[in-house]
DNA sequence: TTTTATTTGTTCACTGTTTCACAAACATTA
DNA sequence: TAATGTTTGTGAAACAGTGAACAAATAAAA
């Protein structure tokens, strides 16, 4: 049996969970009880609860849960790949901030290899190789599923050759609007946008607080 | 009237609709509707209906919505400030990036400084004055309410002078743990968790259209 | 071994969000 | 001006997600 008909609001908790659980693990926790838990990741001990159930009986009544079994249950059910191969589509600012931030080992795979269409940033001088744009049907590893989009140009383009060579999930840090078939999975991340939503919600608060304090 | 008890998940769609909105303007379209505008965001045309409709009667019926008006209403109702001042504490790989990518006016304001402990990185060599971290409660411009987070120590700490110094929104890159008063609102991104969301998004999916094909 | 204390897994009620379906409003054409 | 066609705005139904409460299960203590 694997992890099926999870809810998504579960299963975009689940790395927050796992993230938790492995600062835990190197640290030498053994134990934990969602109680406990929910004050490193505030969410709520039900919630929490709930969120595990979907994955079996992890847990024991008094006792918690084995950090390690937990950890153990996720990564299998869940499909995490140590050796996941990403790839970086995009060489620039953001995609050499991302080469220099690749420590993900142990946590989901690395990044194999980066593509650009800049020949001159090709080679090995961010520490991953970056190969020319026009090589990607080459030299993209077997079985990657996973690409991180940093490009601003040919953005619809280059998403279709990365479908074709069956990528099924794409990070996406462009600005641009594109499309991709239904299977493919799409996050997209902006920090301008982010900040908008930062801003409006705060707005937000704030005139709900006015009205309170008011009273109108 | 303001916008007011908007609901969070309409808030969290509306940089969605700007920044289409904008494009849509660039390429100079006049007029659009909710049936045309979904197919660009991805949203349902009813849905955008009902999220607009919290700003009060924008369209016309028969008609359509008018581009100009709906991003005036936009800017004007959920307080987006072109000139919202924006700090970056941390002038790493990423927040150097940032720096770079600093192209936000007639979008949300930009960043105006950054800071770092790091006294070699101090300077205007990134496009944006760096100060020392010591200088943060003297530095910070006057009304500053957005902070983007891209240290990986003393993040506690750091945030609790943020908040000292009146900061409201935080877009935090950290990948830790912290704890802010309620009205601050914290947006996380984390490369590393949406690699895994995807990862388990893609395997959920999978099982599901393995499970309708063997029919069990 | 029995009792007590603890914590899970799950049911139920509630709240928030999405979608359907349609009346009302307007643009357009004749 | 009247008739026609289109698209909005919204009430109400359906769906999804959350949190309180509690029975069942187990650990720990007596």
């Amino acid at each position: 049996m694997t992890a099926n008909n999870v809810p998504k609001a579960t299963l975009q908790r689940y790395p927050v969970y796992l993230k938790a659980l492995r600062r835990l693990q190197k640290n030498g926790v053994e134990r934990i009880m969602s109680k406990e838990l929910s004050s490193f990741v505030d969410i709520e001990p039900t919630t929490i609860r709930r969120d595990f159930s979907f994955l079996g009986n992890l847990g024991k009544q008094g006792y918690g849960y084995d950090v390690d079994k937990l950890i153990e249950i996720f990564n299998g059910q869940l499909g995490v790949n140590f050796d996941e191969k990403i790839i970086l589509v995009g060489a620039g600012n953001l995609g050499r901030a991302l080469m220099n931030y690749n420590k993900w080992d142990y946590v989901v795979g690395e990044i194999e290899c980066a593509f650009d269409v800049d020949k001159s940033k090709c080679g090995t001088q961010f520490g991953v190789e970056v190969y020319s744009m026009d090589l990607l049907e080459e030299k993209i590893p077997k079985g990657c599923r996973i690409a991180i989009l940093t490009i601003s140009h040919n953005v619809q383009e280059t998403v279709d050759r990365l479908v074709d060579c069956g990528i099924t999930g794409i990070v996406d840090f462009t600005h641009q609007h594109f499309l991709a078939p239904k299977g493919v999975v799409i996050k997209s991340i902006d920090v301008v946008s982010s900040i908008q939503e930062l801003v409006f919600m705060t707005n937000s608060l704030e005139s709900k607080t006015k009205k309170q304090k008011s009273g109108k």
